[in-house]
DNA sequence: ATTATTTGCACCATCGATTGTGCAAAAAAG
DNA sequence: CTTTTTTGCACAATCGATGGTGCAAATAAT
């Protein structure tokens, strides 16, 4: 058994242990001994030291005195959904390969959670934040700012800070059109008023797409109403209740959906739920996510897949320029057709068998 | 504008400014004074600076002094799907109920990551951590042990520590049930060779999961073969090519399925796009896991949702317990039936509009 | 042998917050 | 007006790691 009694070994035993001084240690230790001429003797000893008693260095103590942590925050608004997992799971990915720590955290799309939370990294000395889906990113900004922290906007922009984000117009662009053509060949026409957008609420990112879908619709369709923009909120309970109400006025569902994202699609779902198969047999869904599960339901479903991978990768670029340019990158998201399985951040992982 | 000019204000600043010491500043703001016999008004005129200068402690140097760091962890396997990203979720809920903030990471279902992480999480002097399926859950209970950290497995069992788990072996024989069931009133009924188990590997919930199905299914079928358990590992590629290499060798797939998990389900789907509908029209899948979009497929669907609400719960209430038996605590599973939209932990947060 | 360099390391202040201890001034008791 | 008690706070050590500075001893140059 190694000394693992009770307390984790500083760099103050090790300075007993090897007759060093604790700078000398320290120095051995952070791999800035040869600037600081140590002898490559006393180097292994305390290297040997260190091992045995398997020093680790107080992270805390080391980010106290340089004030800076080794962290890199992401802050998401939350976690349960596949478009944000496989971000926190890209990020994680990142991070890690430019030799730093992730950390993940949520804060439920709600400003005064995210501002707390955020104050919180701040506190911990975080290196770098990525703000993704902040409701009110420039505040976040403010926080960052006064504390000097690198940051970044994913997903919903700010004004403040560099903005890396998903072309949401084109996007729905995109989607729309895909919904409209799937009608091409169907026995009837689809009209305006047949074809609806579902979720999302006044943020950019919804927005841009329900710019995107409206301009498509009129150009494909002729015209679109106002009463075919159904912002429901990014909850699945409300959209349900949306979808229910619209089927309680009208005794059935638009034959064309586009749905906000995949938490509304969720609302469908429990719509979908609560009545017969004919009631939906014949729609068309667009969805402005992509979820592996839900391009292959009974019906046909097209999804726009978001780049998690080049809007982090472009943020890492950004973030690590010295003045980045407040703007906004757009990056183009991928249209998804139905009963599409893509790949995701976990086939990089490689998998041991049993 | 405030003062937020470029570093955060400390309390020797406030000291400073306050005219009172380090100590009674220190002492004000973190809730002591009253202890400490300080003036009220003195307390209210610190208070007020505080607010004024936007003072937060830095944790990490609060964190060195008292070698906790009011962060309690979550070790993932992975980020990406629906299981984990809803326990991180709840997770998060919970910590912050409890007043202190959450820290979810991953580490790949890799043992050297998940011990390089794990350390990396005690330099920071994490205070709790709560292990979800690591590879090695002892080996990651010698390094908390070492550090003095309560620590907790979900998910996987370990031999050192307290764990809770959810009752795989009941929740198969559930499953694989609900999947016979199925087929009462088919035109043929199900043969042994018919029903297969794909996915997992040699990890204590797989084995606890084969051990479930192969028994119900001995029980209700009158036999099973070591052929219908096929082990892919956790990973949808390998998953799919299983899919492939079966179908290469019978022409079909297995009518009925029992999935290890939604990671080796969207392997599945992977298989299902290369092929046409007709191949998989008649098969009924039981999924060791919750997936929404996955209730709602075009072919039947039951699926196993862990509840990861009560696994968390009991963890924190066993995780605050000065010197919990080391045992297994299991927890029960639900079976979810074909096309059901489960509410999950997104529907506790509240949504607010435009 | 003397001076000039270089080598190898120790010393100490510092990062920001916490806390045990001690000591004046104010209030109460006598 | 003393003596005792209480009130209100300051002092200083501490947590662990870092890095500037300084100073001996070893080595090289003259």
């Amino acid at each position: 058994m190694k000394p693992q009694g009770k307390k984790k070994a500083t760099i103050y035993d090790l300075s007993v242990l090897s007759g060093c001084s604790a700078s000398t240690v320290s120095a051995v230790l952070n791999g800035t001994w040869r600037k600081r001429r140590i002898k490559e003797s006393t180097a292994e000893l305390i290297q040997g030291l260190a091992e045995q008693h398997q020093y680790t260095a107080n992270l805390q103590a080391r980010g106290l005195r340089n004030s800076r942590s080794g962290l890199v925050g992401l802050l998401l608004p939350v976690h349960d959904n596949r478009y944000f997992s496989s971000m926190a799971q890209t990020f994680e990915a990142q991070v890690r390969s430019h030799g730093k720590c992730p950390v993940v955290v949520s804060a439920s799309r709600d400003p005064q959670e995210e501002l707390a939370t955020v104050e919180t990294l701040i506190s911990y000395s975080i290196d770098e934040l990525f703000i993704a889906g902040a409701t009110d990113p420039d505040s976040v900004h403010g926080l960052c700012e006064a504390a000097g922290i690198r940051h970044i906007n994913i997903d919903l922009p700010g004004t403040k800070a560099p903005s890396v984000i998903s072309d949401n117009y084109q996007g729905a662009r995109l989607l729309t059109q895909a919904i409209i053509k799937r009608f091409d060949d169907a026995a009837s026409p689809l009209k305006p008023e047949e074809l609806f957008l579902f979720g999302g609420r006044n943020d950019h990112a919804s927005r841009e797409r329900i710019k995107g879908f409206r301009d498509i619709k009129t150009e494909l369709l002729g015209h679109d109403s106002d009463a075919c923009i159904q912002p429901t909120g990014y909850s699945p309970g409300m959209t349900q209740k949306a979808f229910e109400a619209f089927y309680e006025r009208e005794g059935k569902l638009p034959r064309g959906l586009f749905i906000n994202s995949s938490i509304n699609f969720e609302g469908l779902l429990r719509f979908m739920a609560q009545h017969p198969h004919e009631t939906f047999a014949d729609i068309v869904v667009g969805c402005y996510d992509y979820d592996p599960f839900g391009s292959f339901l009974p019906f046909p479903v097209i999804m726009i897949r978001q780049d998690t991978e080049s809007m982090l990768a472009k943020a890492f670029e950004l973030i690590e320029e010295t003045r980045p340019a407040v703007k906004i990158h757009l990056i183009q998201p991928e249209l998804v057709h139905p009963r599409t399985a893509l790949k995701g951040p976990l086939d990089s992982i490689r998998d041991i068998d049993a």
